[in-house]
DNA sequence: CAGCATCCGCTTTGATACTG
DNA sequence: CAGTATCAAAGCGGATGCTG
């Protein structure tokens, strides 16, 4: 294994997971877990074949993840992550806060995937606990997501929703900049938000840092 | 550039900071900056004098670090970063959170040097505002390292102090695990630390996490 | 079809030597 | 001090083939 050599807490932690596409991976089952080759290399295009399965090999080697038969009559193999693997969500959150600035207004040729909203909306939320729970089914792409919002806490998951209470439709950067705050929701509408449904359930979720 | 070509916050800053060694000159600028160029080759050993120059220019293109000439009469060049690299503190917090406990109990034949101490113990320790400032010194290798606890806030700085309350001195595990909770004083004492000073002033740094 | 393994050309990285 | 130049080795990306 190729190691930086630091006694430095940064430093073995880049050992693990400095690898390209290896945070990504975590990324996706940090959202989908558990979930199969398939859906990960799904999540991630542009990997080669070959890459994701040797870092898949490497993340359980180093305890990262772990594979597990699934029962039948399915009979597929899932990935989830350990304790440790998902001990990783705070530093993919403050990635992704970092990161979420410098998206352009549109993807332009960068591919898109609706659930890779889930850590930024997550980080970016929180839930009125004096308000009542909300469920919340987002349309920005390939398929939908849900956001649901109770007891201070905001939740994403992917699929449709079978009792959303509002539906929200519209640019990927539109969604996020609603809930980030960078517009209001007459400004999202004007740049090709719909809302289907009571849009005033939206002020049971609000912006979780200035 | 090599992109992952995803619209999405986390792909989108590995594509920034993701190469590899790029963090750690990241790391080394939070830490010490402002810095030459010498100063970050000798807190990343191990890497090639080219790839040190290359990223360099790159993190410089993306808005991540400025170069700027040194007043006279040194007449250097010196790094800093941004205020978009100065962003990347909480990624760099929580990574050197998740890679701590990773570290063995001794360095082994991996480099060390004092200063990569500071994340870690900045993330680690709270002050006490209630007791008065404290400033420690600590001596674990190469170079000393002080850590100043003032208005509820811990700041690490490298060199040694003028006026330290009081000298702390062992191996690198031991005085993280002291500021960590993972032993006590006298456990600590046992592992080879040494103090230097009123040792009751230690109470005014905390553990911030649990 | 899910889950890889192999092969091959290209890019990135590492080690060392050298320079204004 | 602050890099550049060179070259070998490793890593990566893309295509394709194999196996239960």
């Amino acid at each position: 294994m190729r190691t930086y050599g630091q006694y430095c807490a940064v430093a073995s932690a880049l050992d693990l997971i400095g690898d390209r596409w290896t945070l990504l991976i975590v990324r996706e089952l940090l959202i989908r877990q558990p979930c199969r080759y398939t859906d990960v290399a799904q999540g991630l295009p542009g990997v080669a074949t070959n890459l994701l399965a040797e870092r898949l090999r490497q993340l359980e080697g180093r305890g990262i993840l772990t594979r597990e038969a699934a029962p039948p009559p399915v009979a597929t193999t899932l990935f989830r992550l350990t304790e440790l693997g998902e001990a990783l969500r705070p530093v993919l959150i403050e990635l992704s806060r970092w990161g979420l600035p410098l998206l352009g207004p549109s993807p332009g040729q960068a591919v898109f995937r609706t659930h890779w909203l889930s850590l930024p909306l997550e980080s970016a939320l929180c839930h009125d606990p004096a308000a009542g729970p909300v469920t919340i089914e987002v349309r920005a792409g390939d398929e939908p997501l849900v956001v649901e919002a109770a007891d201070g806490h905001v939740r994403c998951r992917s699929g449709a929703a079978r009792d959303a209470d509002l539906t929200l439709s519209g640019p990927p950067a539109v969604i996020v900049g609603l809930f980030y705050g960078a517009f209001d929701l007459a400004g999202a509408r004007a740049r090709g938000l719909v809302v289907d449904g009571d849009a005033g359930l939206l002020d049971r979720v609000r912006p979780s840092r200035a």
